[in-house]
DNA sequence: TATTTGGTTGTTTTT
DNA sequence: CAACCAAATA
């Protein structure tokens, strides 16, 4: 569009982008609606600072929401300009901190070589500080501590101030995670490592703390612009104030509409109070839409305006009505898979001069990916799954990492305990418990105690060749990682493991895992250092290409490896689709219950936050959207039965044409003909087992559906007396949900306020 | 110490 | 219907 033309021109912009990119100081909001055009305001604007009014790259700093989203920043950028933007930082919050942190960690008390801990790992040494605080992690969800703390972190309460908050509250639950925070904070540090939320952290702190620090990066990022700004959360946001004040020439560009990441911190008052925390604040809307048909905008306008918190707008566009939407009703999952492949095979076949890289399925959970893969495989259909099992949170992948993490930062104990067995080396869960709590006691670190395991009494002999060897092949190889790059490193390190070997011995996933660790290094090969980590005058020499290239990996994500370029249909969840558009977008699996979520209907917000990922969903498709929905679905294991979704409801019918699956249509057909009788053999096989639980003899009429759903659970109102099997008597205070759903708050005599789901509590009416 | 088994658990969404 | 984990076995 641009090609290499000098300078920016601003010409073929409206005058709403004109405006924003030609903005030069002070702080700016540009509320740009989905598909207006803003990643080209956003580079446009960098281009021209540095083009007409010679702002050096070095002196901005702009923030996206993906890796992916940095480099095509970038890459335009350096298209428009035609040279790169030499030293600009332009990277993810997190990429950024972890840069900041490479320089500046010993002011924080943390290393320069320090590993960043995955979600999964992060998650281990919480475990791990629960029983070094002898509460059980049975009773104590692991998973839920872990929210709290990242929540206590995204909202910069440190371990003390926690502690002073919680330990002596009145909720057992927080006074426990006052217990485990600062335990956990303490092991990070002690190992060296960050976890993700540190890495927005401790770059505040870094900033709170050492002013003449803070001075110094404010002097240089003269110029900085932040995207998806409506999910930013308290963290960031710090982040981006302290930088920007004195300057303050500041853009930030987001929709309120779009924000998403609510239950991980993202705060929208940051977007809806941008005025008020940078008085003078120049405001832009961008309101006209460029990505899709008038019918596809037109849903998405209907949509979002139920919701009642947000900043009025409504999308324009000058293109045509385009094809109406489609909204299909299937009888299950499969049936719903099996058609959207059908439907992509016809669409091809029918030559709209569509390749298979034009459509994406959207879904709500990565669980119904399942079905959906199934169909493509079946029928030979090209795909690429975007999220869910990620390459590398695979077992494999991460037991070859931790190899490297413990070579790159000999102080990443769970590394060593991840990996010291692996493959067996005779080093059970007893040998490594003995040389833990000797390393405790000696007060050496693990990997050192490794090395002299021949001092530990309580070791068999083979363990201690096994725990030795281990440590000598550490020590070796964090030798060679000195003057050796990544690639080659790897190559040799799994070598010398026969891993490979180790992992096809496993068993029938063997080789997928062997091919796995392949790739892996594969891309270790083409690994340039430089994408990571710019240094102005060249690395400091105590880095190692393997240190950036952990970093790296650490912060890669599965939409930063979405390939565009391979002709593929593209399967991800609504959240990853965010920024992203498709000529043709399926949404699957619109059930009350499954989009909405079931639990949104606890609160109004989470709603609402439901409704705008809908909206997302709808505003991705450029030429022709389709919606469908299950009339039955497994879920968990259980089959659940669904109705359409309330959110398609608000979409005007003028817009949409229904249909049926062929499936569905058969069954009506045969139905009828039959007059009523549904017993027969015309069951086709995926419907047996639904069968056998004599489900499927009923008429598959979605009222008939709904009513049935209902049925075996009392009507409840609020304020009814009801009795509960082990908590007694009580009041119903709340109501919420429906069906398989119906969640009520119970005021007992006896134990106070539960919250209960309606299926489970067999709560019966009191007179 | 390693492997198998059985029971439990859970499904939002992710940097 | 997983995947994950603890206890029971080989």
């Amino acid at each position: 569009m641009f090609d290499s033309q000098t300078p920016p021109s601003v010409e073929s912009l409206n005058p709403e982008q004109q405006e924003a990119v030609t903005h030069l100081e002070g702080p700016i909001l540009v509320l740009a609606g989905a598909g207006s055009g803003k990643t080209r305001v956003l580079t446009t604007r960098v281009s021209r600072l540095i083009q007409n009014h010679g702002v050096p790259p070095d002196r901005i700093l702009a923030v996206t929401f993906t890796n992916k989203a940095a480099g095509e920043m970038r890459e335009r950028i350096r298209a428009q300009l035609g040279r790169d933007p030499v030293g600009a930082w332009i990277g993810t919050f997190h990429s950024l901190g972890a840069r900041l942190l490479r320089r500046h960690a010993d002011l924080v008390g943390w290393d320069s070589t320090f590993t960043i801990f995955d979600a999964e790992e992060s998650l281990r040494e919480i475990k791990r500080s629960l029983e070094r605080e002898e509460l059980d992690p049975k009773r104590w969800k692991p998973k839920a501590i872990r929210s709290a703390l990242s929540d206590a972190k995204n909202q910069l309460i440190s371990p003390k101030a926690f502690v002073d908050q919680h330990a002596d509250g009145f909720d057992i639950f927080l006074r426990n995670v006052a217990r485990v925070y600062p335990r956990y904070q303490a092991a990070l540090r002690d190992q060296n490592a960050f976890d993700f939320d540190d890495l927005l952290v401790k770059p505040v702190e870094l900033f709170q703390e050492h002013e003449s620090v803070l001075a110094r990066y404010r002097e240089r990022f003269a110029f900085i612009l932040v995207d998806e700004y409506q999910d930013t959360n308290h963290a960031q946001f710090r982040f981006v104030e302290l930088l920007a004040r004195g300057h303050e020439n500041l853009m930030v560009v987001g929709d309120d509409d779009q924000s998403i990441y609510g239950w991980r911190g993202a705060d929208v008052t940051n977007i809806l109070e941008f005025e008020q925390a940078f008085p003078g604040a120049h405001t832009v809307r961008l309101e006209q839409n460029y990505r899709s048909t008038s019918n596809i905008l037109a849903a998405a306008n209907q949509v979002i305006r139920r919701n009642l918190h947000r900043k009025e707008k409504t999308l324009r566009t000058e293109q045509e009505a385009g094809e109406r939407l489609t909204l299909v009703q299937c009888a299950d999952e499969r049936d719903e898979a099996g058609w959207i492949v059908e439907e992509i095979e016809t669409r091809i076949r029918e030559g709209d001069a569509d390749r298979y890289r034009d459509f994406a399925i959207l879904y709500r959970t990565n669980a119904q990916s399942r079905a959906l893969e199934d169909a493509f495989r079946r029928r030979g259909v090209p795909y690429q799954i975007v999220g869910g099992v990620r390459f590398y949170e695979r077992r494999e992948i991460q037991d070859v990492l931790a190899y490297l993490r413990l070579i790159s930062n000999p102080r990443d104990s769970a590394a060593l305990a991840r990996v010291v067995n692996v493959p067996r080396r005779g080093v059970g869960k007893t040998s490594q418990e003995r040389l833990v709590s000797w390393a405790i006691e000696e007060g050496v670190p693990l990997l050192e105690a490794a090395q002299r395991a021949d001092e530990v009494s309580e070791l068999h002999a083979g363990g201690v060749k096994g725990i030795q060897r281990f440590a000598e092949l550490i020590q070796r190889f964090s030798a060679r990682a000195a003057n050796l790059s990544v690639g080659p490193l790897m190559e040799e390190l799994v070598e010398e493991l026969d891993f490979l070997t180790h992992l096809r011995d496993e068993g029938p996933e063997g080789e997928d895992r062997a091919e796995n660790v392949k790739e892996l290094i594969a891309g270790a090969m083409d690994f340039d250092a430089e994408r990571v980590e710019v240094w102005e005058d060249g690395p400091p020499d105590h880095f190692t290409e393997l240190d950036l290239f952990l970093q790296h990996v650490a912060l890669i994500t599965d939409v930063d490896r979405h390939d565009p370029d391979s002709d593929a249909v593209t399967l991800m969840t609504l959240h990853n689709a965010k920024g992203l558009e498709f000529p043709v977008v399926f949404i699957a699996g619109l059930e009350d219950g499954l989009f909405p979520l079931g639990r949104a209907y606890d609160e109004p917000s989470q709603l609402e936050e439901e409704r705008r990922l809908f909206y997302v969903g709808i505003t991705r498709a450029k030429q022709k959207l389709f919606f469908s929905w299950a009339r039955e679905r497994r879920r968990a294991g259980d089959f659940t039965f669904g109705s359409l979704s309330s959110f398609v409801k608000d979409v005007p019918e003028e817009l949409l044409e229904e249909r049926r699956s062929p499936r569905l249509n058969r069954e009506k057909a045969a139905l009828s003909r039959r007059g009523g009788d549904e017993f027969g053999a015309g069951l086709r096989s995926a419907d047996r087992d639904s069968a056998s639980r004599g489900r499927s003899r009923r008429a598959p009429d979605p009222q008939a559906f709904e009513e049935d759903l209902n049925q075996d659970l009392p009507h409840l109102v609020k304020g009814e007396r009801v009795r509960h099997e082990t908590f007694g008597s009580g009041t119903v205070r709340e109501v919420s949900g429906f069906g398989r759903d119906l969640r009520i708050v119970v005021e007992f005599d006896a134990v106070g306020r539960k919250k209960l789901l309606a299926r489970y509590a067999r709560l019966e009416k009191e007179f």
